[in-house]
DNA sequence: CTCACTTAGTGTATAAGTTACACTATCTGA
DNA sequence: TCAGATAGTGTAACTTATACACTAAGTGAG
């Protein structure tokens, strides 16, 4: 039985402490596909297998900041939109001891993608989310939760906007979130909905590609990335 | 610059390590009103200021099983309805040193409530949430994000029905709502709307107190305080 | 230069869901 | 038996969501 005082700091020193560690579940569409990137582990346990991108939290360094470290350095991935997900906590769930991971999830457009595998990550790739290969530790429950948190904040938030670029068409817009709910949508439909949340505003730029007429390219109203419903 | 390798251990070994520690914030409705549970604190930083009750986290310790107990332990309360609200983990949150606080927050119906000071905390008390004492760390942020989740899952969850006794009428429901929500609703409306979310049933108690008409009193169906939308 | 092709862009009618609203029912206690 | 108190019930108006088809404006080939 445990006889611990609240933040009565002699159990801080006295008692073991377990490691803290930050895992990102990074997505992105690519090829018209919900993805993920996931680092090759390098050592054991679970060496050669895929992972979350992560590691372990200095101890002066924000949560945040140690989740966007560790993604930079080993995939070489910055400027990421970033949420807290989920703690797991469980006293199983690595083999070689206590860790306990801050989960978090980051979101991307697929134009400010350059990857790299760095740090001790052998390689680095991106996966479609219904097509994942076997993952270390517990990260296909981390990859489950992050998944399911997506779908539901497209309904009351303006998170899917994080995937687009500078500048996009409604038409764009819409194939990302059909591709993420894995169900067409109605275009006029869509097109109200989104125009309805007046956030976005057209630029007078067209896009012009393909052999039909130019669409209005669209960017979001208010400077910098915003989400208006938490 | 952290030169930190993903889960190799050396780390773990070779570094200082946060402290982690779990939070607890409590809500239960009395003398109709929300109210939280707040602990003295007996030591510095902070003796004699009020905080959430909670504590360090054991080596071997599941997080929610560390929940759970810290309230106990504080608190004496036990069998709550339990679910993980946010990890806080500024680096300057605890004068002390580096402490990543794992908050969940819980509900417990009027019913089930002695409470009684144990641990190292000088004494235990109920406090409205808007008649809030000064806290200690930034338990008030916790506090505040705690109280918007709870209102958020009003609406879209059964996670209301946690501060209801086993059986309850309309009303006292109705009145539970009224009090999280701080407005006033309709009460046809209202029965309409749990009524169609089918989770209840109603016995074939009545509740008879006061001089008026006695009212039908009515129980969750599925055995068990069941979440049915997350 | 015009025609075929491709995607962009637009409005309306119906269905579904939400809101507003007032009276009767049933019990207690004087 | 009557006054007082809370329980319990339905409907019409309004708002929101859904289903649905054609015209617009480019490109490129013949």
């Amino acid at each position: 039985m445990y006889k611990l005082h609240y933040l009565n700091m002699s159990y801080c020193y006295d008692h073991p402490r377990p490691a803290v560690a930050t895992d990102i579940v990074l997505f992105s569409i690519r090829e018209g596909r919900l993805m993920l990137l996931l680092v090759k582990r390098a050592h054991e346990p679970f060496a050669g297998a895929w992972a979350l991108p992560g590691g372990f939290v200095g101890i002066d360094e924000n949560l945040e900041t140690s989740a966007l470290r560790e993604l930079e350095e080993e995939t070489g991935v910055t400027g990421v939109y970033l949420e807290q997900l989920h703690t797991f906590g469980e006293s199983d769930r690595d083999p070689r001891g206590r860790v306990i991971s801050v989960a978090y999830y980051a979101l991307t457009p697929s134009d400010r993608l350059y990857i790299h595998a760095a740090s001790d990550a052998k390689a680095v790739a991106w996966f479609a989310l219904e097509d994942l290969p076997p993952v270390a530790f517990d990260h296909e429950k981390v990859v489950n939760m992050a998944h399911r948190r997506l779908v539901a904040k497209l309904d009351y938030s303006t998170i899917a906007f994080q995937f687009m670029p500078e500048m996009f068409t409604l038409s764009e817009l819409q194939a990302v979130y059909q591709i993420i709910l894995g169900e067409e949508l109605d275009k006029r439909n869509f097109r109200k909905g989104v125009l309805a949340m007046s956030c976005l505003e057209h630029t007078n730029e067209r896009r012009r590609n393909g052999n039909h007429r130019p669409a209005q390219l669209y960017r979001l109203k208010s400077p910098g990335r915003v989400e208006f419903i938490k």
